[in-house]
DNA sequence: TTGAAAGCGCTAACAA
DNA sequence: TTGTTAGCGCTTTCAA
C-alpha cells in the first residue's frame, strides 16, 4: 500500500480511501490511485484491515457438517453458500464425521480465524462451552440437530413428524410387521426417527416387535445383513423403515439379493438419488436441504446485523414421496 | 493478550511464547499464562500474529470447485480436507457454476484472504491471469480440467481413455451405432470425452453417424428428451455411451419409460450412486475423486513447503466397472 | 480534499 | 528466563 501511495504520489490514506471506496477524493487522484495499484497488482489484505477496522468483520462464516461428502450436508453447504455470496462472504467448511472432539477442534480452529457466525450441526451432548463464544458477539445456528445447553436459532427437519408420516403409510396398506432400520443412538436425529416409529406403531394399537427394531446402523454393508436376517425370521417383517439414505440403499440389496423387493413395503428416511429409477421405485420421506440451508445462512447473517430477536426454532418439514416401495400392501391384510 | 499478561503478572511477550509453545518458558511461568488464559477465555487472533510472523502463513487454503453440492467435487472436497487437518489448515470452498466470472471472483476474495494455496477447477479458457498470484508465491493446482495459459500442477482423471474403454468394451459386444451423449463443449474434458469416442470408434472401423452425436447435455431432463428421441430414429443406436452423471440418469429414465433398458446398452462415465440397484444394473466408468482430491492437496502443501521442481501433471486412471448394462450384446451381430 | 500520527493484536529482534 | 521496542498493513482520528 505504500508502494502504491508512492508510486501514485499520494498518501497512504488516499489508497485506503480509493480501495475502499471512501467518499471526498478528487477524481483525478482516484483514477491515479488504480493505475498504480494495477500496475503493482496491488491486493489489500483483509486481515490486516479488519485489525483496525471498527466494525472487525472478517466477512467469513463457519459451517460444521457430518461430512462434505454427504449428500445432504453438501445441499446444505450449497445453498448457504449462495446467501454468503450475496453478501461477499467466503465459507470455511469442515466434516466432523461425528466426532465430538472434532467439534471443538473445528470451533477453536475458526475461532482463532476469527469467522463472524458459525452453522454447526451438533455432533456433543452438550454445546454450553459454546457460550463463551456466543458471549463475544459471534452467533451460532445450528442445523439438523437441535443444541443442547445453549439458546440459539436452530433449523431442523421434522424427523419425528416424518417417521410418524412414513410408519402411517405402511399401516396404511395393511402393515403391522414393520421393521426399524435405525442409525446410531448417539445421534439426536436418529432417536426422534425411532420415537416417530414407536409412537405411531402405538397411536395404530400395534405394539412394538423387538426382534423387528435394529439400531446404530450406519453404512449400508451392515443395513444389508440385518435386513437379510430380518427376513429370515420365523415371523418375518412385511414392510421395512429405514432411517437413513446409506441404510435404505443397504436394504434395497438385501431385498433384491432375496428377490424380495416386490413384497416387502420399504420406506426410506431421506430420498435416495436415483431413487425413481430403482424397481420397485422407492417411497421416501423427502428432507430439503436446500430450504435447511438458506433458513440458516439467513438467521446467521441476521444475527450478524445486529438481530437480538429470542433465539428461534425453525422447523422444516419432510415430504413423503409415493413412488412404488411404499405402497406394496401386507400380504394377508 | 495484554489482559492475559497482566493478570499472570508477566510481560506480553511471554504470553505470545506460551501461547505458541515457543521453548524456555519456565514452568510455573507456563502455568500461571495458562490459567490466566483459561480465565479470560482468551483466543489468539491469527490474522493479527500472521501479519508479523515470519512465514506469513494463514494456515488457510482456498478450494474452487463446479459445485459443492456435485458428488465428484464433494468426495474431492473431503479428501482435500482431510489432508489439510493433518496440518491443521483449514479449507475455504467455492462453487463456480462454469460461470468464469465467478473464477475470478473467488480467486481476488481469496487472495484477499491471504490463503497460502488454491486448489482450483478451471472454467476460463485461460489461466494466465492467475501468474501474479503464482509470483508472489502462493502456489496453485488445478483439478479434473488442465490450466491453460500457466505452468502449474494438475491432477485430472483420463477422460480420453476413460471414453476410449467405454466405446472398445460397446464395440466388444458387437455394437456399431453407438450414442455419444456429450456434456457442455465449453467443458474441457467433455471435449476429451468426445474426443475419446469418436477416436476409438475410428480405431474400431466405425464412421461415426452425426444424428447419433449430441452435445451440450447438462441436466438429466434434456437427457430423457435427447434420448427417446435417439431411440424413436428409424435407425437407433444399439449402444449409448453418456458422459455424464446427470444425463446417464437421464438415458436410463427414458430407456425404462421405453422399456428398452434390457435391450439397448449403456455405459456412463462417472459411477451413479445405487447404480448397482437399476436393472440392468449401470456399467460405468468409474473415476476417483478420493485421490484425485489427496493428490492435489499433497501437491499444493508440498508447493507450501517450498518445493520448486517443474509443474507436475498427474493422472488418474478410470476404471471400467462392468455390472450389466453396457454387456447387452447388440441384437444383429 | 488530503495526509500525519496513533494503534489494532501480535511476533521479531534484541537487550537485560 | 524475561521484557522492551519496533513494526506487520491497514484504518481511525484529527489537523491542515
Amino acid at each position: 500500500m505504500r508502494d502504491v501511495a508512492q508510486l501514485a504520489g499520494v498518501g497512504i490514506k488516499t489508497v485506503s480511501r480509493v480501495v475502499n471506496g471512501e467518499p471526498n477524493v478528487a477524481a483525478g487522484t482516484t483514477e491515479r490511485v488504480r493505475r498504480a495499484a494495477a500496475e503493482l497488482h496491488y491486493e489489500p489484505d483483509m486481515h490486516a484491515g479488519n485489525l483496525r477496522r471498527a466494525d472487525g468483520r472478517s466477512h467469513t462464516i463457519g459451517l460444521l457438517v457430518s461430512s462434505v461428502a454427504n449428500p445432504f450436508a453438501a445441499h446444505v453447504h450449497r445453498a448457504i453458500e449462495r446467501v454468503a455470496a450475496e453478501r461477499d462472504y467466503a465459507v470455511f467448511a469442515t466434516s466432523l464425521e461425528e466426532d465430538p472432539a472434532a467439534e471443538r477442534r473445528a470451533i477453536a480452529a475458526l475461532s482463532r480465524r476469527r469467522v463472524d457466525g458459525y452453522v454447526v450441526t451438533p455432533v456433543q451432548d452438550d454445546q454450553s462451552y459454546l457460550r463463551v463464544h456466543l458471549d463475544r458477539g459471534t452467533p451460532l445456528v445450528c442445523i439438523d440437530r437441535e443444541p443442547a445447553g445453549i439458546d440459539v436459532d436452530s433449523v431442523v427437519t421434522s424427523n419425528y413428524d416424518g417417521a410418524r408420516d412414513a410408519v402411517r403409510h405402511l399401516v396404511a396398506h395393511g402393515h403391522r410387521r414393520i421393521a426399524f432400520l435405525g442409525d446410531l443412538e448417539r445421534i439426536l436425529t436418529a432417536r426422534h426417527r425411532r420415537a416417530g416409529y414407536l409412537d405411531e406403531l402405538a397411536s395404530a394399537g400395534i405394539a412394538p416387535d423387538p426382534a423387528l427394531v435394529v439400531l446404530d446402523l450406519h453404512d449400508d454393508a451392515s443395513a444389508t445383513a440385518v435386513t437379510r436376517h430380518l427376513l429370515a425370521l420365523p415371523n418375518p417383517p412385511t414392510a421395512i423403515f429405514s432411517s437413513q439414505n446409506l441404510v435404505t440403499l443397504g436394504a434395497i440389496r438385501a431385498l433384491q439379493q432375496l428377490g424380495l423387493e416386490y413384497d416387502i413395503a420399504l420406506v426410506g428416511f431421506d430420498d435416495v438419488e436415483a431413487g425413481d429409477l430403482v424397481k420397485p421405485r422407492v417411497s421416501a420421506i423427502a428432507q430439503d436441504p436446500d430450504r435447511v440451508g438458506r433458513l440458516a445462512a439467513e438467521r446467521v447473517f441476521a444475527r450478524i446485523d445486529g438481530d437480538v430477536s429470542p433465539a428461534r426454532r425453525i422447523v422444516v418439514p419432510t415430504q413423503l414421496v409415493v413412488r412404488g416401495s411404499g405402497e406394496i400392501p401386507c400380504p394377508g391384510a
